[in-house]
DNA sequence: TCAAGATAGTTTCGTTTGAAACTGTTGCAA
DNA sequence: TTGCAACAGTTTCAAACGAAACTATCTTGA
């Protein structure tokens, strides 16, 4: 059970902080400049976007999914799925059909111009997240997925959760 | 035991890629979900942005410095570190006056408004942090640095490398 | 001295984004 | 049934973004 952890010390000295070492800057920066790295690859070369991208990835296996199930596993919100599927209709790289049970619901497959383009854009994704942890021993790497599934986990809980071990008022005011 | 171990040469089988495994995913989405958490923090009680706040950081010490120079601390571009700025002017937030050996370079200083701010963000800042990585030990949080640093210095190297054994073609094409 | 060219920062333009409003469909309950 | 809330997905609107063009200043070198 964690203690009751109070900030550091004192309240004195403001303890400056570096944006250098100030761990959501680095993640940010980090993701950032991947995300920059990646995207370049497959927009040069197969002229496709991130959210495009995520959705070939979750649909690369031949699965059928809905807007919805997409927007989960690709950590997506619905309106940038939505988007993304209109463009992906428009360059014929999905199919759409209507729900046979749920007329909602709109069952979603990439076409086979996708899948090769799934193919093609795994090994080159996988390729360089390989380059990228070069510089990692295999036990670091296994350290390095560890704590990432931590922090996040972490991170999903402060997220939900709006403050301390405040009484639930949501609306900060001013 | 050193779990799953992937032959980087592997270029049979397309390797399924579950986007839950790939690590530019799991960086973005936790950058993503951490900076999102943060940002509420300073946006809801003081009405500034990601950007802003990254100014106030790096001027929070007292330091003058030009917008060029704060970009480069930053890692934001100079676009977006102009119109941050610009929105700080109109707050009363950060204070503008022209270089004098170079009239080019403006010095910008925080104002005592944006310093009161400063201060109060900080410990919050910190304190998010702390509660972030509560979940990891010392030992981990400092190996988690050190990769962090690794891994950026990796990106960016990769980032400025443009392609792997290819012809330097800039342009896709649709 | 003055004509490039480099540099600092701003503005413009078209695109992307997120929140909220909206449309259409389903499930539930009176 | 009908009425209403919940849900799936789309559209709208205003803000935010990046790239490229632009303004202003400084540097150089002929």
């Amino acid at each position: 059970m964690p203690p009751v952890r109070r900030p550091r010390s004192a309240k004195a000295a403001p303890a400056s902080l570096h944006l250098t070492r100030f761990l959501p800057y680095r993640l940010s920066v980090l993701a950032n400049t991947v995300s920059h790295t990646v995207a370049k690859l497959y927009e040069t070369r197969f002229g496709i976007t991130i959210p495009e991208w995520r959705i070939i990835a979750v649909l690369g296996g031949g699965e059928t999914l809905s807007a919805g199930e997409i927007a989960q596993r690709t950590a997506m919100d619905k309106v940038q799925v939505s988007r993304a599927i209109s463009r992906m209709l428009d360059s014929a790289l999905i199919l759409r059909e209507s729900g046979d049970a749920d007329r909602r619901k709109a069952l979603l497959t990439l076409t086979p111009k996708a899948l090769t383009i799934y193919a093609e854009i795994v090994p080159m994704a996988l390729a360089y997240e390989a380059d990228l942890t070069t510089a990692l021993s295999d036990e670091e790497r296994a350290t390095l997925d560890q704590l990432l599934t931590r922090l996040q986990a972490r991170a999903d809980g402060l997220a939900a959760a709006p403050a301390r071990d405040d009484a639930g008022d949501e609306d900060g005011g001013a």
